[in-house]
DNA sequence: CTACATTCGGTCCATGCGTACGGAAAAACG
DNA sequence: CGTTTTTCCGTACGCATGGACCGAATGTAG
């Protein structure tokens, strides 16, 4: 059995998978469950772990390189870390948590539905272009990633962003901002239109990304607005 | 031996990298470059190929797979083709040419330039929606394959995309039809917004892509109209 | 039979992820 | 301090898979 990352190697063979082990399941660990060692190792190696993968592509990601680039030892990594999946997951659910942290509080000042649309979508690309590594990582991760019998990895992340703009469109259309459409079907898009500007950015970084948000906003504003 | 591919073998090693190298550089191959056999083992290794990378995604494509969903040994693509890579690119390039022959008419019968907006977005998906199999694959490709130096080997072939569209977006603003806008930031615009719908069904075959895109066309119509 | 085209099984070498083990470093203990 | 114990990390290895390739069958045609 591959049984636990650091610690977990000592405990009880039985708990086989379990992702969100960190929190204390009993009351024998008074400290931090991790030490000052271990959460800068991983760290580090998450760090790492993100350069690769936006530099040499998902397929081209390998632990070797990744120590390679961190300038450690292949084994510290699998030491600190269950796999590699581990690892990757991590990549793309902490740059989500700080887009998000960065994105939220932008959406929630606009009183305005259409301000709101326009905060999520400049905030958003915004954000990214300011973590362009850490972007080109997360959506090679989230287009490669499968789950071992084959599946995309990463499917319903995308379904909750939908339904949160949705729910902004319909309250935009109630208040008269908007023309009538498919609330869903019309936030799918306009997701799905940044995300197609990054991928263009992503491909090609000579298209000045912060330029093109103008551009964007007013396209979007153009198609809902009344 | 002879001369095509599977016999290029034999060929002066200099010639390291060509990947068009199918176009007929002298006139002595009046016959068919290739014998029947040939065709139809390139055929099924292409087609097998675009199973597998539309199943497994691109990491997980490899001859011994492509090998064994045509149910033919390995060695039998490494006999017909220099590379991995040259059936890659085969895949992509197939799926584009079809895909132009499919639009092209349809877009060059329109007069008016948003009415050839709108007939390539709904040829674009409607020619998609009905290969879900090779655009899948070729999505997988274009997004992960990349020259042995680590670069995106896929660049080139989006800017002519964004160049004709452009195109039809300045005549339509000179003829009125448009308002004004910068004309290669919204054609980038439109066509990874397409791009984006696309990505969307493309991991959830849920989403009944026939039924989007007349929102898309509205959508883009009123973005762009004056 | 000779010549060539095609296919198969198997080899080769590089790389992948993960593990084993021993020693260094640090923390706990006396 | 010194000693023991735990944490941490490097070298080396295991086992599987990758792409490419070779030589020996087959097939096919003259």
């Amino acid at each position: 059995m591959s049984a636990g990352d650091a610690r977990s190697r000592k405990r009880a063979p039985g708990a086989a998978y379990d992702p969100r082990m960190a929190e204390r399941p009993d009351p024998n660990d008074h400290p931090p469950r991790r030490s000052f060692i271990e959460r800068a190792r991983r760290a580090q190696i998450v760090e790492a772990a993100t350069q690769v993968v936006a530099e040499l592509g998902y397929a081209g990601t390998s632990l070797a390189r990744i120590a390679e680039k961190a300038e450690i030892s292949k084994s510290v990594i699998t030491y600190h870390f269950e796999s590699k999946d581990e690892i990757l997951r991590l990549v793309v659910s902490q740059f989500f948590e700080r887009a998000w942290a960065h994105m939220s509080g932008r959406v929630e000042a606009e009183r305005t539905a259409s301000g709101q649309v326009r905060a999520w979508i400049g905030a958003q690309l915004e954000f990214y272009a300011e973590h362009r590594a850490e972007f080109l990582a997360m959506s090679q991760i989230m287009a490669n990633h499968r789950t071992p019998e084959g599946s995309p990895a990463f499917a319903g992340e995308l379904t909750e962003e939908v339904d949160a703009l949705t729910e902004i469109l319909q309250r935009g259309q109630r208040d008269g901002e908007f023309r009538d459409f498919d609330a869903r079907g019309v936030a799918t898009i306009i997701l799905r239109c940044a995300d197609g500007v990054l991928g263009s950015w992503a491909i090609d970084d000579s298209t000045r990304l912060l330029d093109q948000i103008p551009a964007l906003l007013d396209f979007v504003d153009h198609a809902i607005r009344r």
